[in-house]
DNA sequence: TGCCAGGCCGGGT
DNA sequence: ACCCGGCATGGC
């Protein structure tokens, strides 16, 4: 079976034991591009916290967020931890935003509206420039705000393309993103569903041990 | 009780 | 080009 064949296989494999996943949880594209900064190396659990927090005060809006002192911006995400580095990642992706737009009516709604429209090819070397975006909050900026087809790669897909497709352990990032996007439609609503449905598992059954790996529902395929 | 979670950066080899 | 320590909360 060749590659492509092998990761549909594995997506619908994974579809019908897990079923839609309706990725990302977020109300605006400004929110999950938040929760993307936010969840860096956290819990998803702590990542909600930070951002009911947030919304409580108002601050999910560009706008509203770049009215925000660092100290206050911190107290507001400490749930969502290491909160002074990701205090000072989001300021970093707020003065992206700025230069991005056109004006300030861009920045007082979150909806991004000023981003739609441009090319993937464009965007994410530009996203990569914002210092605390690396390649994972980068493309799922693209992917789950911006509808781009971009394909995310995380510690999860890491270990199941290691266990289950027998990649190599150390495959680098855009090694393992190409193993994607080289042989998948370039859709986003299948890059989303696909790594929304590769999280989920990995949540449950491929976490850093292998505790779990026995009852996996990937178990068999191997 | 430690270990872990949907990374990334900066400084050192 | 890698390798590593730091960042930090809350749950199991």
């Amino acid at each position: 079976m060749n590659r492509q064949n092998r990761l549909l296989s594995l997506y619908s494999t994974l579809l019908d034991a897990l079923g839609p996943s309706h990725w990302w949880p977020g109300e605006s594209p400004f929110e999950v591009a938040v929760g993307a900064i936010l969840t860096q190396n956290t819990n998803w659990a702590n990542v909600e916290r930070a951002i009911a927090a947030l919304r409580r005060a108002g601050a999910m809006t560009p706008a509203a967020m770049r009215e925000l002192s660092p100290e206050a911006l911190a107290g507001l995400i400490r749930p969502a931890g290491t909160f002074r580095v990701k205090a000072a990642r989001l300021g970093h992706f707020l003065d992206f935003l700025a230069r991005e737009a056109g004006g300030a009516a861009d920045l007082a709604d979150a909806s991004l509206r000023f981003l739609a429209g441009r090319e993937l090819s464009e965007l994410r070397p530009r996203l990569l420039a914002v210092k605390g975006v690396g390649p994972e909050t980068a493309d799922c900026i693209l992917l789950y705000a911006l509808n781009l087809p971009s394909f995310v790669v995380d510690a999860y897909t890491a270990r199941i393309m290691s266990r289950h497709l027998f990649l190599p352990e150390d495959a680098s990032y855009d090694e393992l993103q190409a193993f994607f996007a080289d042989v998948l439609p370039a859709d986003p609503a299948l890059f989303g569903e696909f790594h929304a449905l590769i999280v989920r598992l990995g949540k449950t059954w491929c976490g850093r041990t292998r505790a779990k790996c026995e009852t996996c529902p990937l178990h068999s395929l191997r």
